[in-house]
DNA sequence: CCCGAATGAGACGCCAGTGTCTCATTCGGG
DNA sequence: CCCGAATGAGACACTGGCGTCTCATTCGGG
């Protein structure tokens, strides 16, 4: 019987992607179990999500790792951060929007992959790869965004799935002019 | 006495920008005036969003005919467009969120909007202006979650606001990489 | 100056969602 | 096979927010 916490955080975070104000029990109800269990698992709604935050940073945590940053080329590992990040990509759009809600700070495992992503963007500055006008902070940010909004086009069905990642590093990496009529 | 209707939209345009979550009476108490008094001017809650809607989508209208997406080099019609947008920033973000929650399709409205962004982006392709491997539709929704992205990076400090329009539209024309570098 | 219209404050009733509890049922290891 | 642990369904009280209403007050045009 025992329920996989995993697979209802998996659930949950399904869920409150496509829609944040899910109640306790559509939770439930998608995860396959009862109300009465969700609360065993976790002991309220804030649980929940918080549990959510470490659930998400945990797995944004893996795909950096994965998409090793610090190495090679930074163009490079921007697209294989993207690509790295695209299955969670539902996880941060959620993350993302919930970050603006909850003015009092941000979780401090966001703040150091935050660091790490940053810092990717500040060594392609310093090795002359990534133009200096546009700072570090916000290409971070426009990574999320960018990855939001993709997940939600994606789910909205106006972009195909597999194309995501590419549309997302390409956009993120070199804009939308063709290159040979830029000076 | 008399309440000043667009001035109430905007107090809560505002604050909703901010604090999707907001109750009717933090909203009153936002722009002034008592919750009876927003209720005499908005029937509810349902009704003050699509006022909103309405309100934001006139205000986007307006910054459209301004910058004149028809006319012109495609780029510098997509740096005015920013450029123009900009101040309707809170509220696209506001309503960008919100679209993400309604499933039941969006207003029309938007959606004419939508496509005239659209096509700005699909005359830039066809005048060989543009890449053609990142699509109309993904350019669109990328200016989307850039321009939010950016309303809520300048909200929270981190970057500044006088930036914020360079950063949109250099991003999304000539991405992050320094064009000499490129092929 | 005066009267009517609009406002602000507050009191309801109502409802959805939450968190807690109970109890019958089911699963699974020993 | 059997017993304990975990589950699901539901009842219950409680809370926050919503929408309606009343009433005293205030504003402003005639």
């Amino acid at each position: 019987m025992s329920v996989d916490r995993d697979q209802v955080l998996r659930a949950a975070a399904g869920l409150l992607t496509r829609k944040p104000t899910a109640s306790m029990d559509e939770i439930a109800k998608t995860a396959g179990i009862g109300r009465a269990t969700l609360h065993r698992h976790f002991s309220g709604r804030d649980a929940l999500v918080r549990a959510l935050e470490n659930h998400g940073i945990e797995r944004l945590g893996r795909a950096l790792d994965e998409a090793r940053p610090e190495e090679g080329d930074a163009a490079d590992a921007v697209r294989r951060m993207v690509a790295c990040i695209e299955p969670v990509a539902g996880i941060i759009a959620f993350l993302y929007g919930e970050n603006q809600l909850y003015e009092g700070g941000m979780n401090e495992g966001w703040n150091r992959l935050d660091a790490r992503i940053t810092g990717l963007f500040r060594r392609g500055q310093e090795e002359g790869a990534f133009r200096l006008d546009l700072s570090p902070a916000w290409l971070t940010e426009a990574l999320y965004g960018l990855v939001a909004s993709g997940a939600w086009a994606v789910q909205d069905g106006r972009v195909a799935a597999r194309d995501i990642s590419h549309m997302v590093s390409e956009l993120l990496l070199g804009g939308a002019l063709r290159r040979r009529m830029e000076p």
